[in-house]
This record gives C-alpha cells, structure tokens and sequence, in this order.
DNA sequence: TCAAGGTATGTGGTATACCACAGACTGTGT
DNA sequence: ACACAGTCTGTGGTATACCACATACCTTGA
C-alpha cells in the first residue's frame, strides 16, 4: 500500500489544522461606538478570516482526489486497492470521515466501493475515455461561442499570449511542459465563456484524463499541430465568429479523439502481449 | 419536517428487503453432471439475481435523491431543512448510512451541508438555472451531431412517431405532459449519439430543473413553437445534416434559455413583492 | 426595563465497537 | 494425494456514544 506512505506527512498537517477550528466570535456593531466597542472592532478586523468550517471529511476528500490523481492508475504494477482502516491509520483518524470521502469519490467515479470486497480506483475503459473527450469537446466548442461574445479584447490578448509562450515549450518537444500549457489553455477558454458551469463539469472530465495523457501524448508532430490549432481558434475568436470559433475547437479535441483512439489501442495490445507473457 | 412523514412507508420496504441480504452461492457446474448436482442447477438457475450488494448507503441516496425531486423546492413555504435524526429514525436505521448518502447528494449539489448548522437542499439562482440549460445545450448539440452518423433510420422513425404523439399533447395545451414528453425528446436525442456520457452528464441537469420547469413553463405557445423546432430537427437529422442538426438543437434550447430568463425574473419580482407583502 | 452572560438543547462531526460476508488457509477423512 | 469442510482473518457496513459548536432561551445584574 503506497498509500499508507505518501500520508505520512499529512498527520503533522492534521496536528497543527485538523482538529480544533477557533471561532472568533463576530463583533456586534453597536449604534453608539464607546471606546472599548471600538477597540473590539480593530481586534476583529485584524482576526477575522479563520478556517471556516473546516472538516476532516472536506481535507479526506481533498487529498485523495490529489493523491488519486497523482498515481499512474494504468501503470501494469498499479495497487489500484484503497484501504480504509491503512488510510484512517496513515492520516491519524477514524475511517468515519474517510468513508465518507469515499463515498464522494465514488459518486465522482474516480473510485468503486465493492461491499465486503475492497475499495478500488477506478479504471477507465478506452471507450469510456473517448466518450470523456466527445463530451469534452462539446462543453469547450461551446465555451468558445459563448467566449466570442464575452471575452474582452484584453482577454484575448492574454490567450495569445499564453499560446505564444506555450508554443515555444511545444517545440522544444517537452511533452510534459507541452501538457499542462495544453490543459491551461483550454480551461482558459472554458472561462472566457463566461458559464463557470462549463468549466466545472470539464472539469470532472479532465481530472479522469489527466493519468491518461502521460501514455496517450508520445508523438511529437502532435503537439506541433496543436499550436497551430490553438492559433487558429484564437484567430476565430478574435474575429468573433461563433461558428468558426466552436468548430475548429470541436474539430481540435475530435482530433484529440482520434488520437487517443489510435494510441490507447496500441497501449491496449502492448498491455494484453505483456499480461500474456507474464 | 416533512421528510418524517414521506418516508414512514419506507420502513415496512426496510423490513422486508433492508438489513438482511440473502446470499445464493453460486452453482458449481463440474465437469460431470450427477442428478443431484443438475438439480441443483435447476434450483440455481430459478434463483439466481438477488440482489447483489445491497447496501442502505445506496438505497437512502436514491431515496433522498427522489424525494428532493418531488419536492416543491422553489415554493415559499418550502422546508428545505434535512435533519439526519429524524431521517434516521424515518427510515429505521442509524445516521451512519444517512450521512455517507447526503454526502454523495452534497458531491451533486443537491444539498448543502453546513457543519453543526444543517443539511439544506439547494435552490438554484437564476443565474446558475440558466447556466444549467447552456450546458445542457452543448451536450446536446453534439448529441445531434453524432446521431447524424450513428442513429439508423428506423431510430429515427421511432423519435418522429414519438414527437407526433407528443405534439397533439401541445396542441391540447397540457402542459404537464408536453413537458414529461418534451424531456423524453431530449433524452432521446441524447441516446441516439450513442456517448452515453453525454445523456448521463446531462442527466445531472434534468434532475436540477425538473422542479424549475412548473414555474417557467408557463406560456402556451411556446409548446407550439417547440412542436416545430422538434420536427425541425428531426429533419435535419434525417438529412443527416450534421451542422444543421447540431445549431438546431442548439438553438432551441437557448430559446428554452431566453424564455426561463424572462419567466423567472418574473417570478423572481413576484417572489419579492410577496415577501415583501409579508 | 433591558442588556450581558450563562445554560440548555440540538446540530453535524468524529471515534469506536461490532456485524456479516468473502476468501485464504488448514486440518481431516477418504 | 486430494477433496472438502471448518476456521481464521480481513473487508466494508452499520449502530452507537460522545464531542464541539451554534443557537435560543433564561437568569441576573444594572
């Protein structure tokens, strides 16, 4: 179990944070100030954010969604077994939170609860990746029509100039560096539509893809034609040409799609030859 | 509290399917079959389902999950407090359950839960309504993108004839019905792209304005003029027109946006003078 | 009379004990 | 040597006890 591990430095975080949350009362602000009231009031203004309503089922939650995120789910040697007692024990609490994180996760799909069995990551299936990225490209073509009504021209800019700065890292072929620019850009768009909702239900999806980028982005032309394609969306948008902008960003992730419908199927075969040796 | 009184059938389910989950071993099929162990088989194979993996955490999720939909949530007098207590007392069973169930309700916005506060079913703002219908607009669009190639004729045969009946209910100004069917006719739209993310996705959208749909359907010829959008869309499906369909639907639907807009700040000024009036 | 502080009560948060089932293991009879 | 059944152990599922905080109410002093 890695997991026990990579929490061990969470307990000191839940010694200083975890427990015990102060509650500074809220200061009464009376109609007549005397000179005490007045004296609260500097000490409240100076003290009053505090960690609000912080719980260990919120923290639990969160660091599991990083920690899930962070593993190479699909690699052959993967512990895909979550364990609740090994959890509870590395993070210095009782299972009660972390069930219920658990739980979210579940209803996020990142992870399966099998009763009496096991808690376990959830793998995804090529096609349930691919129905990841249809879905994807119809939340972002729309977040480009929308943008081209609702991006300012300084917005803009600022897109460009995050594509030019990424263009440069794409060349250079550093996949990795290549990768997250991608994903910036992208959410980027997503927000100059304006609907956060958009961008919080791609995000769902892009917290599933992000393992699976690592082994579907390995052919270098790839990224090459990406950065032409982001300069012809934010030609698109520039121009506020709806239509334009939301095809080429649909035609731009459907080509993503096949892509990783190419790669992914050679991983599975690799995949399938080595289980078979094995 | 009027969750107590909703659930008070419940309990008789519980006590007949809740807390014992009779397990049926599998059938051994050996090599050789004796007459005992076809007999067996026999018994095994009239048994056989059961249901696998019952757990009260799913079944209170969906319980709730159903109850907040039939609910009137956007009614003045709504009680949209959940006491887990008196859920648990309801339903016969500990808070434990409960408590992981509303924290998968909370993972899908269908309820907020404020530490040592309560747990309070989420009304929407108009704002976030009308971003729901954007994004459902998008998931759809692409839906009918995709239909274009992998619905088959006869699919679309079905979807006209069912957009037929449909519309005498339109014309007969039943809105109440129009508007089940008029789901269904998206939901239909939905399957036939065969991504089945797609309709799940905006499976999560249905559920959130199902309640708003009472108050913002109001106006009868709106049922007409979607009659004519829907048939419009058929057609464009059936031409195979992957653009035209697409923009369609997509229109449609942000008329449905423009129209929730205006009904709603209607309803929104009606609400105010009301309280106000109080 | 009223404001300030104490107290009672109710809420969700957490820890813990125990349960039933699944699966591995082991001992026993053939 | 093997098949089978009993047992042991580990898992998530559930119930329960208790906690800290929020709130409403009440007491008490001016």
């Amino acid at each position: 179990m890695n997991f026990c591990l990579k929490f061990t430095s969470i307990r000191i975080d839940y010694l200083f944070f975890g427990c015990k949350v102060y509650h500074i009362p809220k200061v009464r602000i009376a109609g007549a100030v005397g000179f005490l009231e007045a004296l609260e009031v500097s000490i409240g203004d100076k003290l009053r954010p505090i960690s609000e309503s912080f719980t260990l089922k919120d923290h639990t939650f969160n660091l599991l969604r990083a920690a899930i995120l962070d593993m190479d789910i699909y690699g052959p040697e993967a512990d895909l077994r979550l364990d609740e007692r090994k959890l509870a024990e590395s993070l210095g609490i009782s299972r009660t939170p972390i069930r219920e994180a658990l739980a979210r996760l579940a209803q996020e799909d990142l992870v399966q609860i099998v009763p009496r069995k096991g808690v376990f990551v959830c793998r995804k299936t090529r096609e349930e990746i691919l129905e990841m990225v249809v879905t994807w490209a119809a939340l972002e073509s729309m977040a480009a029509r929308l943008a081209t009504v609702h991006a300012t021209d300084a917005d803009l800019v600022a897109l460009r100039k995050f594509a030019m700065k990424h263009s440069s890292d794409a060349v250079r072929a550093d996949i990795e560096e290549y990768s997250d620019a991608n994903i910036k850009f992208h959410q980027f768009i997503l927000k100059l539509s304006g609907c956060a909702l958009l961008g919080e239900t791609a995000e769902g999806l892009f917290i599933h893809m992000r393992a699976i980028r690592r082994r579907a982005m390995g052919e270098s032309d790839r990224a090459q034609r990406s950065v032409v394609d982001h300069m012809e969306i934010i030609e698109a948008l520039v121009a506020r040409d709806a239509d334009l902008a939301s095809s080429r960003v649909r035609e731009h992730t459907m080509r993503l799609h096949a892509h990783i419908s190419k790669t992914w199927a050679r991983l599975e075969i690799l995949g399938a030859a080595k289980s078979a040796a094995t």
